[in-house]
DNA sequence: TATTAATCGGACAAAATTGTCCTTTATTGG
DNA sequence: CCAATAAAGGACAATTTTGTCCGATTAATA
């Protein structure tokens, strides 16, 4: 409802490998998409370009898999996986599709929509993988159903 | 980004009805489609939503078009219109898009969510149709471009 | 009453997003 | 070196969203 589906499943993914991580365990794509409920293929894809954009840590072959360095746990900040997969519509672009809005010439929710974006932005560059993890780790929290 | 397409015109077509109407003219969707710039056949369906939901209303034939009352310039707040076009998956539903997730059962995202959403929710239950119109009359805010 | 101008409604088309499948490439362990 | 295993990558398929087209319906007016 705010991010894409592919965007949903690669913060999952890359909290449950961050999860994994911290046990010093690493995780093939099939068990990301068991343990997060999402399309095999699909989550695969949308791994790869966390690889690209080195969000998460692959190696190839048996006993390959997916794996974050305990330093990124903390480096990384869910704006990074939304921009590496959803690109920054979500901070940029007026929120009632105006090509040009801004400050000076501002859409008629313009104002009103600075505050919320602002809340959102600040909360997901503030928001890091090993936080999220933690939550689940202690069982606070649930990543899937 | 927040809204689908369909829901950023439905709102600045109705924003332009608006306008229009405190002047009191009808206007027909070509020139709303023209002045809010956007699809002319799409933005006749959305409209067709909107009326069906009282949001807007319309006259057909000659001298036809999209009015609203003075009295439902007030009573229409955003959250009608995007609830009437979008349904309500921008208040319901886990940011994460895990099918169960509450306060009892949250996803690692979910308190940080509720805020924000929360703010969202208030936003567009308390901004009226006449409040945006207004803006745009006195020259404040702008519907094109 | 005929013409014309407007929305309504349904069927269709295009594009974007979501999702699958299969082949290639890299790596491990025997 | 070989077999097995896992990610990478490309082509394709399904679904959803966005968008178009056209005939039917309604109403005003000459």
């Amino acid at each position: 409802m705010m991010f894409s589906k592919a965007c949903e499943y690669g913060i999952r993914a890359a909290v449950y490998i961050t999860l994994q991580s911290l046990e010093g365990r690493r995780v093939s794509v099939t068990e990301i998409a068991e343990e997060i409920d999402s399309p095999v293929a699909f989550t695969a894809k949308i791994l790869q370009q966390l690889t690209k954009n080195n969000i998460v840590h692959s190696v190839k072959g048996p006993t390959g898999g997916f794996e974050i360095d305990r330093k990124d746990m903390d480096d990384v900040k869910l704006n990074m996986i939304v921009k590496a997969i959803d690109g920054d519509k979500i901070y940029v672009g007026c929120g009632l599709g105006l090509k040009e809005c801004n400050a000076n010439k501002p859409c008629p929710l313009h104002d009103k929509f600075v505050d919320i974006r602002t809340n959102l932005r600040t909360m997901l560059q503030s928001t890091s993988l090993y936080e999220l993890a933690t939550g689940l780790e202690v069982g606070l929290t649930y990543l899937k159903r």
